[in-house]
DNA sequence: TTGTTATATCGTAATATTGCAATATAATAA
DNA sequence: TTATTATATTGCAATATTACGATATAACAA
């Protein structure tokens, strides 16, 4: 097969699983590092950060788009690249969450 | 290719990268928020909680269990699988790090 | 012993991901 | 106009993931 069965599971786990999907490569993780470490939004060099051609950081760049973690806008000849806070804190809640519901468990 | 360039990035990364991958299909979710929502980590059952068939279940729990999120003991003819609280805690500094980050940032 | 129950592994087909060369697009500069 | 620069898209090969039937294993019951 290799297609999940999405379909059978609630919206809430889906929406999850996607945004684990989206993060879930070594580059994608470095590119949100690097967003996080520059001070503005305007980053244009987010290529020569990384160890791979152009096309293979465009797909992660899309792939952290359509998946709504950054957000990307045109400015000029290059494109302004910033990370969509409400996203990382409905993961951060999400992972606060178990931590509360954990404390009473036996392991 | 299909194989990721991870010997080009950080262990941190590689890590973070390794545990969002292993949370990235929404059975897998499903199994977290089974093993939270039960009491005990004594756990027979998790395949009737899922619309997947035993292997299929099985091998999910497998990548569960290789990436550290769950544990797994052998309880009689049961398996007593249950939540790794260190791995996700290390999760929910990952998130709430970002969050102070993000405080300053213009969007 | 044989049967049953719970889980794992094997094998394989369908599909998805990763990476990049080649090429396209889109904005600005000369 | 023709460059140049920055980024995206296309096409494809290599590899990984997903799912499950068939089978194996391991513990216990009769």
């Amino acid at each position: 097969m290799g297609a999940s069965k999405s379909e059978f599971f609630s919206d809430n786990q889906n929406e999850l699983a996607t945004l684990f999907k989206a993060l879930s490569h070594p580059a994608r993780v470095a590119i949100i590092g690097y967003l996080l470490k520059v001070d503005t939004c305007i980053c244009g060099d987010i290529v020569n950060e990384l160890p791979l051609a152009q096309p293979t950081v465009s797909q992660h760049l899309r792939e952290l788009k359509n998946a709504g973690i950054i957000k990307g806008t045109i400015e000029g000849t290059a494109i302004c690249y910033c990370i969509n806070s409400d996203v990382l804190k409905k993961l951060e809640a999400y992972f606060s969450g178990i931590s509360t519901q954990l404390k009473n468990k036996c392991c």
